[in-house]
RNA sequence: CGGGGCGUAGCUCAGCUUGGUAGAGCGCUCGGUUUGGGACCGAGAGGUCGCAGGUUCGAAUCCUGUCGCCCCGACCA
């Protein structure tokens, strides 16, 4: 830690604990929350709404109620399990030594417009004005906010490095919220910003932050994993995402047995070698009727045009060419073709990911229209009549169409592509040698078995939720904002910055997806709303006393302890209650009391234990 | 944005085809019985049937429009 002289506002510390005056685990007074007062009404029935488990459940054991699409209010068990969650996650921000702050959801419209991303969020934010028509937004992401905030306080390198966190409400104007709290239209993240002014210093603070997740989601129980991600469209130099591997995910990555981990759109292809032109055949036209997709094709090229060694055509022989249409934020519309092997699809989310910011969409009917030169179903770079697609200076193609290549179409490899004529293919076109591209692009599919870039073997594909992303955002913010501070040579320098997200939100619902069981929620102990849930049976008044008794003794010891003193409650109903809530240690007092013994329930194995009420608190360590 | 489904009591739903004074279970209130797995008896409170037009003597029900919600897809940290 640095070193807090004369006062100033480098010296704010880090507080221990939360800002939150009270949390679980406070222990302010030995009031025992009562379950005879307390907020909460369990439902017998699922809610017709709730699809997926977690929504179900925390519905219906009264944590959260929904209040529009994606939104939700907590009540007071889910505020609680929300607030341990948000425990760790400040000790172990506060442990790498950042900062807690805490910024409004609601901001101005300029400084986003700077730099360019009122524009660049296009639907997905909320925008609003107030009174006077000015432009607001509710904050997807703080990453302006805490530039400016910084630039506003520091000035010098002597400041640097510094990293922020607030744990707050994010609004995200999502096309289809869904699931419950696992895509919320709001939703509660902690967001982190670290600051730096040499590249180095920005990489040991993102190294800082990223052993902190790892920190964080080991506490929490959360299997994850790290994966590369894309940071081009943020115009960060690195970019690691933490997903939680899960079939309801919606990212796609992938892993080798080696160690190579990355989401479907950072993942780079293994190119072959290229190769020599020497003792390759030329060129040759031959007629393919009615092949307008690759398996016809293919068909046709076995039955008419078998390969001169025997082998059969497969579709990895053929070179698809895909006419993407590219829409820039700017408005401007632009016709890429791709040419990739045809045993592969173009993915829209790795195109997306090539061509950012420019969004992606197929040609249309006009787009073809408007260019006679490509014959749908047979479109190739080369024709009789010259180049079509791709050509350099010297030999401008026909159609003047940007032409990408998918990486393994390497110079001296040869393709059965369309010859740019009506129910016409070219056999052995020789990439390099008959028909050069404008580059290569990343937008083909990546299937199960590709090779991953790094030689560590095959990739196997699998699904996750994103719970946590880090982020070297560089100096795109603070250029844009204008944050420079002085270095030791009085020079102005750039600050460089990293970012740093973690969805607390959808982390309470992953963890709730994961612990549960036909009765309801089973927490973890790290994060359960309360440590013991105290059941009283029956309308003896004696097995009251001693329930509240054993209730006193463990808020006495440190518990968290939530009483089921309901009178005239049916034990049945209490017991479903304490499993539907998910409390993980259960005590029931009933007829065992008159011999001076209560049960300790455990929600998870569903094993009941007779301990003597005087024992209880040691038996729970 | 495309496809599908649904809007009736706090919750889950029936009634709509074939128009005729708005229902059930659960929950809630009061009284009583019951108390180790969602017990029962009796008495209650609670709904302009999403909204707006139209047809009709009469509309939850038929017609038109509209709004909203859920699911799948597209999209998305």
């Amino acid at each position: 830690m640095r070193q807090c002289g004369g006062g100033g506002p480098a010296c704010a510390q880090p507080r221990a604990v939360g800002t939150r005056a009270r949390g679980p685990g406070d222990k302010v007074d030995a009031v025992i929350t009562r379950l005879s007062n307390y907020f909460l009404r369990t439902l017998r029935e699922d809610p017709s709404d709730a699809e997926v488990t977690s929504h179900r459940l925390l519905v219906r054991a009264g944590y959260i109620r929904r209040q529009a699409p994606g939104v939700f209010a907590w009540l007071p068990l889910g505020l609680r399990v929300k607030e341990k969650i948000e425990r760790i996650i400040r000790e172990e921000m506060n442990n790498a030594g950042a900062h807690e702050v805490h910024f409004p959801a609601l901001l101005p419209r300029e400084p986003f417009e700077i730099t360019g991303r009122w524009e660049e969020y296009g639907d997905g934010l909320f925008r609003l004005k107030d009174r006077k028509g000015s432009d607001m937004l509710l904050a997807p992401t703080h990453e302006e906010a805490f530039t400016l905030l910084v630039k506003d306080l520091y000035n010098s390198y002597k400041d640097l490095p510094l990293s922020l966190y607030q744990i707050q409400d994010k609004y995200r104007d999502e096309a289809r919220p869904r699931a419950g709290l696992l895509r919320g239209r709001e939703f509660t993240m902690k967001d982190a910003y670290s600051f730096d002014y040499t590249d180095a210093g920005l990489d040991k603070s993102y190294q800082a932050q990223r052993d902190a997740y790892e920190r964080i989601f080991t506490r929490l129980g959360l299997e994850y994993v790290i994966v590369k991600a894309d940071a081009g469209a943020m115009g960060g130099s690195k970019s690691e995402e933490f997903l939680h591997p899960t079939p309801i995910g919606e990212d796609t990555f992938v892993r080798s047995a080696g160690g190579y981990a990355a989401n479907v759109e950072a993942f780079t292809t293994l190119a072959p070698e290229p190769r020599s032109f020497e003792g390759l055949t030329p060129a040759e036209v031959l007629p393919t009727p009615d092949t307008a997709t690759i398996q016809t094709l293919v068909d046709s090229a076995n039955a008419n045009h078998p390969r001169p060694d025997g082998r059969l055509w497969t579709a990895a022989d053929t070179l698809k060419n895909v006419v993407l249409a590219l829409r820039y934020p700017d408005g401007t519309r632009e016709l890429v073709v791709v040419g990739l092997p045809g045993d592969r699809e173009v993915d829209q989310k790795r195109a997306e990911a090539a061509f950012a910011p420019a969004e992606v969409e197929p040609a249309n009917e006009d787009d073809f229209k408007a260019n006679p030169g490509l014959v749908k179903g047979y479109i190739g770079p080369w024709s009789a009549a010259g180049p079509v697609l791709g050509a350099d200076e010297e030999n401008p193609s026909s159609t003047g169409i940007r032409y990408l290549l998918d990486p393994r179409v390497v110079s001296g490899s040869g393709w059965i592509t369309g010859a740019n004529e009506h129910g016409h293919h070219v056999f052995g076109l020789v990439a390099g040698r008959d028909f050069t591209a404008d580059g290569t692009v990343e937008a083909a599919e990546v299937l199960a078995g590709d090779p991953a870039p790094d030689g560590s073997g095959p990739v196997e594909l699998a699904r996750g939720m994103e719970i946590g992303h880090v982020f070297q955002l560089g100096r795109k913010y603070a250029e844009a904002l204008g944050l420079k501070v002085l270095d030791e040579n009085g020079k102005l320098v750039t600050v460089t910055m990293g970012s740093y997200g973690i969805g607390v939100t959808r982390i309470l619902a992953i963890i709730a997806e994961l612990n549960n069981d036909e009765n309801g929620l089973i927490w973890p102990k790290t994060v359960a709303p309360f440590d013991v849930h105290v059941v009283a049976t029956g309308r003896d008044a004696a097995v009251f006393e001693a329930a509240e008794t054993v209730a006193a003794a463990l808020e006495a010891a440190g518990k968290d302890v939530l009483f089921d003193d309901r009178p005239k409650v049916s034990p049945g109903v209490k017991f479903g209650d304490a499993e539907l809530i998910g409390v993980p240690t259960i005590i029931i007092a009933g007829r065992g009391v008159a011999e001076g013994v209560v049960e300790i329930w455990d929600r998870r194995t569903g094993e009941r234990t007779p301990v003597a009420i005087s024992e209880v608190v040691e038996a729970l360590g």
